[in-house]
DNA sequence: CATGAATGAGTGTTCATTCAT
DNA sequence: TATGAATGAACACTCATTCAT
């Protein structure tokens, strides 16, 4: 159902997407888990090349050797990260979950549990991403516009077909969108960036499940 | 009622808090001026002192005159901000609006209609704020529990007061804290740092009111 | 007789000599005096005129205002010392001792007095005067002859009457004077620069007359 | 006998204290030569490492990579000559020294001889040595009672078998020490420091063994 | 006479990057 | 492939000095 898991190791999956053939040797992987780690913690620009080389075991030289430059090893971890894993994915999930029968309240636990899950095995890498993102300007303007319209494309569908089973209120797409990027956001960034959260509990997930489909006013009786 | 302004721009009002008595020199504005613009753009991080100098039409020794290190730079312009400016006006606020007998509808419409107002007005300070705190994880240790505790105290009584009116569904306080601090940071995340927004559209708030209130899940007939 | 004083303190004497007409203020007192200490402590080259401005109580332009330059500061501190005041006052007390007929011990415990006293008097002067000289190559070349020969001068006289009265073995002046200058720059630089002793003991001044005298070698039997 | 060499040169004994297995580079032994000669002759603080990095014929870089800081770089010149070479040489000159049946008069001889000797040939890593402990207050408060501890334990040694063996005057060990220490530091500061000469004649050494023995006064008949 | 804001050349230090081995 | 010595441009910061008030 729709609980099957999918892997979501980056590290494996970056091997088959960045490298197709090149296997990378025991110190590459050091590298960038040393990089993850300390990007996430300090941000790339308070991360010296030499401390991820100290900490990985490895000379300065052998991390330009294999990624060039500092930029490089960075987008090295976050491109496969945003362009290759993230839609792929949501691509299986999504359709996975819409091929079930079920209503958009199982969906939205379904989505919101898997897209949990994945976040919290690649806590480190989420981190990463989102601090860059929202710290340089440049880099948010190449990659935002992306990300955005990856997603829209996606959950506009899934909205449709919903809207179409009467589970979602006769509200313009374009607001749904923007509450639901909202709340997600928020939920993820409040969660995994702000409380530095490792996982998430299954209440945590029936609350905002909850909310998202009746908020919390009362009407008048 | 509720809309009656209070004077949001942080510039004035740091004059006031940071430093009494001591008049700011023009050039010492200038520095302030262009360190926010710089910080909130490429970050902290990556703006030097040489540049906020250059653009400033200030020497860089100046800048140490008067603020002694970078980083103390940083905090002249998000001390204020966060720990005397952002309590102060919040209780100003929200005392207002609950001595007014209004819906909880109406304080979450004033509330955020204010709020918007005043990170519009104080939009780069905010940005350097929020991407600081998310950036330098020793940094955030220090702030965010002293900004979570202030809001949770503040808004906790108010949440008290609509539940006994009726106007709140009968949810833990502590789940609706944690969805209404998902919600707005989501909001604000998105709108000021994330898409850059210089301000937001009253019909964006309605929608965001809205769904607070109501969810966007259709309740089955 | 031989111990009588002789005014020796340094302050002012230079009123006298470096601005004959010249009134010092108060705060140019204040200048000098906290110029003195510091340069004494932390060696010139590691005192900021910033903070012997903030320690005398005093706006940093003050201090260039009378002195021009922080160099000049040194020197007005340096010269009266060495140039002006040094000789002067050892021409007075050679000329007092040596109308007395005194032996040699007397002259010297007289005179090592004397010395001992003026320098514990002015002992932080005499401080940045020995740190300077000997720190700076450039200004060791410019001072050190000047008082070499200055010494010489004065003290070949006085070797060469007590040689006359039989009081001093019959050894070439150089010789003398060489183990003279060895043995006194070693008593005051041992004393009041590196054990930074504020007086010596009459003791002290006997050890070191009877060995300038006799050695501590045992003449077999 | 007595006059048999020890190898005086610091530069080799440093490599082999400082870094025991680490092989010097050749750009680093140049750093290191150049840094002792700019040091000596304008001090420590007057010396940009800019400006021995070009002397060098290197990156200002490399002196960082090497030492970390300035203040490193003027210890690893400093801290062998004073913490490991000094007293290891001095105890086997010593040892040497008394196994001889020779006397004190011979023994100041050979042991002023040698030291003088020492000295010479590493006359600029001494003069940064003494101008850098006379020059900061603090760096002497380290060092000084460190090698004052260490030279007297050892000189009380050698006086005591002396006057045992009829040598040397019945006069306190304290005194004794007090006017060795003055006018062996007056010596060598005179010489080595305030007249910069790179070597003493035999003569000069006899002059000062005599007068350590005797005095220049003479006894009345 | 005294101030203190402002300067700008200079300093120690960092760090991504290169390259000979 | 991996190393680590070497680089040099850039950086935060200091400080003697100037000058309008």
């Amino acid at each position: 159902m729709v609980n099957k898991m999918v892997n979501n190791n980056l590290l494996d999956e970056m091997a088959k997407i960045l490298k197709k053939s090149n296997k990378q040797t025991v110190k590459q992987k050091k590298i960038i888990e040393v990089a993850i780690t300390l990007f996430a913690e300090k941000g790339y620009s308070n991360t010296a090349t030499s401390e991820i080389a100290k900490m990985a075991g490895v000379a300065e030289g052998t991390i330009f050797k294999h990624y060039g430059t500092k930029e490089n090893l960075l987008l090295s971890i976050m491109v496969p990260f945003i362009k290759d894993f993230f839609p792929t994915m949501a691509d299986e999930l999504i359709g996975e979950l819409m091929n079930d029968k079920c209503t958009f309240e199982e969906f939205l636990r379904a989505f919101l549990t898997n897209r949990i899950a994945f976040i919290s095995e690649n806590r480190e890498i989420f981190q990463v991403v989102i601090k860059e993102i929202i710290y340089k300007e440049e880099l948010k303007n190449e990659i935002l516009p992306y990300i955005l319209e990856a997603a829209s494309v996606r959950l506009v569908k899934v909205i449709e077909i919903f809207k179409q089973r009467g589970d979602i209120k006769d509200i313009p797409n374009d607001s749904i969108l923007k509450m639901l990027g909202t709340v997600m956001s928020g939920f993820f960034i409040s969660n995994f960036i702000l409380l530095n959260k490792k996982s998430i509990s299954e209440d945590a997930i029936e609350d905002i499940v909850f909310f998202i489909l009746n908020g919390f006013g009362q009407s008048p009786q």
